[in-house]
DNA sequence: TAAAATGTTGGGTA
DNA sequence: ATACCCAACATTTT
């Protein structure tokens, strides 16, 4: 479910109830949510451990663990919450739900659960992030993302806009919402080839993938469903999900299409 | 009922 | 190596 601006507010979220709380048990219902290294590895290792900080990492929630003695190496636990993941941070009282898949129980009285409708997400327990994150391209919100380096990065790209955009080796974080957005900010049609652009398109493109991801983090993200509820990006969609409903620009309807198995909305009229 | 859903990966083809 | 297609993962909602 959640792109970058979703896992981004979900972070910041979970700092206050969760930064300085220990660990002090696991219980794991779907035993395929711990990617790795094993079930068995994350109960025996987990507990003890505290959550010293809680980072982003394009779609990835990165929570920095470590024990009493601050020589001991740091542990990472990483989760992807993919179409369906929550995290809830919740009284251990409060009775567990169908879809609970790995509850964190934590000193202070309180659980943080992973809850996962359709199963697709995952944690990790590794030593290394980049165990888990090595394969992915640039923050595209981070400092060293520029202008310039975007177009070194696009300079080596032939294929579509709208599948490239989603390639998370490409740029790290934009989902279906955001690719989206960015290609009507840019003017730019989903099915154009990246090495079709003039310099005057591909900065569109660089500010438009900028200016979508930062709106939507602005408005604490975007709720479609059940799953991702505090944002308010949705009432600001300018093609997402508005097949038929009038261009913000031209009047003209959205249109819907379907490129590489996911849905793709645009303005036929003012994206070329 | 069929289709679609904010995601990723692996296999096969060209 | 890159591009692109399909299937898989699994469940709920429209």
């Amino acid at each position: 479910m959640p792109e970058l601006p979703e896992v981004e507010t979900i972070v910041r979220n979970l700092r206050e109830p969760l930064i300085g709380r220990r660990i002090i048990g696991v219980y794991v219902y779907w035993p395929r949510t711990v990617a790795r290294p094993s079930v068995d590895a994350i109960t025996q290792r987990l507990p003890g451990l505290r959550i010293r900080a809680i980072q982003r990492r394009a779609k990835y929630l990165v929570f920095e663990l470590g024990s009493r003695s601050s020589r001991q190496p740091t542990d990472y636990l990483l989760i992807h919450l993919k179409m369906s993941g929550r995290l809830d941070v919740v009284s251990r009282k409060r009775s567990i739900d169908k879809h609970d898949r790995v509850i964190f129980d934590l000193d202070g009285g309180r659980q943080l659960r992973f809850n996962d409708t359709r199963k697709f997400g995952r944690v990790y327990l590794v030593a290394d992030p980049e165990e888990v994150t090595g394969h992915l391209g640039p923050e595209p919100l981070s400092e060293e993302f520029t202008l310039a380096a975007f177009k070194r990065f696009i300079a080596k790209r032939s294929g579509r806009l709208k599948p490239l955009l989603l390639d998370q080796a490409f740029i790290a974080g934009i989902g279906n919402i955001y690719a989206d957005e960015a290609l009507w900010l840019a003017r730019l049609h989903p099915l154009r080839r990246a090495d079709s652009l003039n310099d005057t398109e591909v900065r569109a493109l660089y500010r438009g993938i900028r200016a979508a991801l930062k709106d939507g983090i602005q408005r604490n993200g975007a709720s479609i469903d059940w799953v991702y509820p505090e944002g308010d990006y949705q009432n600001h969609f300018r093609v997402y999900d508005r097949t038929g409903e009038p261009c913000r620009r031209c009047k003209q309807p959205i249109q819907r299409i379907v490129i590489g198995q996911r849905s793709a909305h645009f303005c036929a009229h003012c994206q070329l």
